[in-house]
DNA sequence: CACTAGATTTTCT
DNA sequence: GAAAATCTAGTGG
């Protein structure tokens, strides 16, 4: 049910579109486990791409990204938002899939109490959003995906077909001629994906 | 619904 | 000191 390590050691693109429709669990010390469906992803690709951290931030920052795929990288931003990222790829190689969105399915009692919003589709329908709601933050970062720890991302019980729309990524004004590749995927018609929701 | 401004703090282009 | 992989509340159509 988890996904293996060689799921993540692979092209960073593939693996952002396989990543969704995919599981992500946090289980809670009360045992209470915390699910989500992922319904869009951001690659962020190595030292070329402009908008990836490993290019610029000090190694010891970003040091997961550098680090084998399968584990996480959570990085702190805008002064109080966490942005949860999967490590792809092999050591060596600094690159990683942003969480943007997730769609609830269990836990939403927490997630509720985490956010204090009122509609369900605000819970998750954001990368800083969904790190609230699922209470991730730094000690969350460099964090083994593959093994069923209190993080980890495994297949979703009930899959179903779904078509992948894709898209260039959000908020990297500084990126230059990376601002316009498409390197952002998400679920078609899905009402949590962020600035998109359809009524 | 579209657009704007303000919040808030870690990190160092 | 400036900028940041964002969000929310506010205004106006």
């Amino acid at each position: 049910m988890i996904l293996p390590s060689n799921f993540y050691a692979r092209d960073t693109l593939t693996v952002a579109l396989e990543l969704l429709g995919k599981k992500l669990v946090k289980r809670e010390p009360s045992s209470l486990l915390l699910e989500g469906i992922i319904v869009e992803t951001e690659a962020y690709i190595g030292v070329e791409d402009k908008a990836c951290h490993a290019r610029w931030r000090k190694k010891e920052t970003c040091f997961p990204m550098w680090g084998p795929g399968g584990f996480t990288y959570v990085y702190f931003t805008y002064g109080m938002y966490h942005m949860l990222n999967i490590v792809t790829e092999k050591a060596g190689c600094p690159s990683a899939v942003l969480i943007r969105a997730l769609e609830p399915i269990n836990g939403l009692d927490l997630m509720f109490k985490n956010r204090k919003v009122e509609k369900v589709h605000d819970l998750t329908s954001g990368p800083g959003k969904l790190t609230m709601a699922f209470g991730v933050s730094k000690v969350h970062n460099n964090v083994d995906l593959t093994k069923k720890g209190t993080l980890y991302i495994s297949e979703h019980s009930k899959p179903h077909k779904f078509d992948v729309v894709t898209t260039t990524r959000i908020g990297i004004p500084y990126a230059e001629e990376y601002i316009n590749k498409p390197w952002r995927f998400y679920i078609k018609n899905n009402k949590f994906v962020s600035r998109s929701g359809l009524s």
